[in-house]
DNA sequence: GGCTCAGTCTACCGCTCGGTACAGAACGTG
DNA sequence: CACGTTCTGTACCGAGCGGTAGACTGAGCC
């Protein structure tokens, strides 16, 4: 395994982010177990040796590719946080997510889910791997709805955590539907069902 | 493959419908690719040529299991649906979704979602199979919610389809929640707030 | 008891899996 | 230009996969 540029030796023929961009897509079109490694050394367009050399192994390199897919995908729909109210913030949590699972760029759906929710025995690291993602995309709506509470920014009865959890299970049940078909729209039209929960009661 | 039972020869010494329920477990538990024919047959408690004379296949075999989980596990939830209002039934259908998510005497989880979100392209029937269940109970709760459009007992503005397409989703993500080890307050903290969206607003 | 016939058991099949040995190719440096 | 170093390509490894052949077992029937 190398890290940076060497001084010297044969040049790499191929870059890292982008084989890791091509390895995250098997992985989420096909789950961790569904995708060979020939599958993979072939979208990569990198043969087995290199592969091996520069990731160590198939749960490294699943790894590295969650890891970039989490900083390329995930990371726009936390983004989403930032807005100045707890309903903006869960409205553009949601919307953005949504979009995200339908986008036409990638494969539907999401790799933390897609990637391996129960796998084999020997392989019970990478669900591990992923329940730790969607633990952390929860942990950061927690925060933001935990300060919400404080600012008395959420509806009556609402628990920040319960809330979080709420909108966390919604977005991963859109991603099976959109795994399985759903269309922008359909999802979008759930998203308007679950903003009434959040809205205060006038 | 034998239907019924033969007048003559040597007696199964197995129940069919008993080692139907094993091997769903372990497909609940592993995945469709993550359960090995060994897992499955020492699970079954049958080996390998009594399991392919009787069910032909680990795909035929993985259908029967996903049909008798569907009539047991699921049909429990669905049954919620005969409750005499939308609201009712909603929260019927969800609260017993989520106690059987986190109920103790099966896998965490749903076999729908754990059994195979993603396969690899030559098992990607079993990925069919387990969207065209989950459209089926979808399609259940369209009708009863249909029903309640009709009679006046859906809240303004909520349409049939998208409140189905949004309840089957947190039912689904509670589902994903649960296999990462969520518990049974947890999930129903969750379903207290997806109801305020079924309520009528006052 | 002898016969038929379905079910069970051991042992094996070809294949693909994840992973690697090794030779050759492409670079910077003396 | 030869050298050390690093990456690439082919060809291969043992292991486990899903699936099966064929001998044996145990029940009903005459």
């Amino acid at each position: 395994m190398s890290t940076g540029a060497p001084a010297t030796g044969r040049p790499r023929a191929f870059d890292e982010e982008a084989v890791l961009d091509r390895a995250a897509e098997v992985f989420w079109r096909h789950g961790y177990e569904g995708a060979s490694l020939s599958a993979l050394t072939s979208a990569m367009g990198i043969n087995r040796p290199s592969l091996y050399a520069t990731f160590g192994s198939k749960e490294q390199l699943f790894q590295r590719a969650f890891a970039r897919y989490h900083e390329t995908q995930v990371a726009l729909a936390r983004a989403a946080l930032d807005r100045p109210t707890a309903y903006a913030a869960v409205e553009a949590f949601l919307r953005s997510s949504a979009d995200g699972l339908t986008a036409g760029d990638h494969p539907a759906g999401c790799l933390s889910i897609q990637g391996g929710l129960a796998c084999s025995p020997e392989n019970s690291r990478v669900s591990e791997i992923l329940a730790t993602g969607r633990a952390a995309t929860e942990s950061a709506l927690v925060q933001r709805l935990t300060r919400a509470a404080e600012e008395g920014d959420l509806p009556d009865g609402v628990d920040a955590r319960a809330l979080a959890r709420f909108v966390m299970a919604l977005s991963e049940g859109h991603a099976v539907h959109a795994a399985a078909g759903a269309s922008r729209e359909d999802l979008q039209a759930s998203v308007d069902i679950a903003l009434r929960a959040v809205a205060l009661h006038p």
